[in-house]
DNA sequence: CAGTATCCTGTTGGATACTG
DNA sequence: CAGTATCCAACAGGATACTG
């Protein structure tokens, strides 16, 4: 069986969409160096809400590559974690964004020119 | 100047968002073999609306990611190919994208063992 | 062919309040 | 702390019709 993204059906596209959708991309980028907590990944994630950082969390550990440790603890303690399918695919991720970040002036000329048109 | 994605302001924020959102990623990656006219890119990137791919088009074009070429033929031929920043960038977004489509049964393994708890 | 314009619906996603 | 529940505004995005 082969696996298309660029088909519509393909069972592989919603995963894509969650690695790379708006607070996916982040949420795996900012657990690459280790596990994180739940508000410690609220604040490196600058802009996402509760709501939206829960989501993000429930469909990568869905699709396996998120662990979720929960401590049955009173305050809660629930440590998230990159499984080792995550961590591979966030290293990939990674490289796109540093190659990005990296290359924003080039970017920001590009803005500029076409603004200027 | 440091540009950090992780950051609710920082310009690379929109960027990465065009790479990566719903339509950016496909866009890009159908291009990575070479230029293609609109409407093949509509029937590579399955379910795409012309809306929502010129939308994507004109915003790759303005981060200089995709150069727009437009003959004034009559009917009108446009090209759309990958600047030299496009194409370094969609390698990396296909290294993600293939290295998900390899991994895809694993995925579904585990989204078959979260729906059974 | 390569789009743009318009309309309209569904989803995204933020704010707020609340729970174990 | 780690979420869930609810409400609502904004926007994404599809369908259709039209233009150069």
């Amino acid at each position: 069986m082969e696996y298309n993204v660029f088909a519509k059906a393909c069972p592989s596209r919603p995963t894509l969409e969650h690695v790379t959708g708006r607070w996916g991309s982040l949420t795996m980028g900012a657990l690459v160096n280790g596990p994180l907590r739940f508000n410690e990944l609220r604040r490196r994630v600058d802009g996402v809400s509760e709501k939206m950082l829960s989501q993000t969390l429930q469909a990568l550990e869905r699709d396996g590559l998120v662990h979720r440790d929960a401590q049955p603890t009173n305050p809660p303690r629930v440590d998230y974690t990159l499984t080792p399918l995550g961590q591979e695919t966030a290293e990939l991720l990674l490289a796109l964004i540093h190659h990005l970040e990296a290359r924003m002036p080039d970017v920001l000329q590009a803005q500029q020119a076409y603004d200027a048109r």
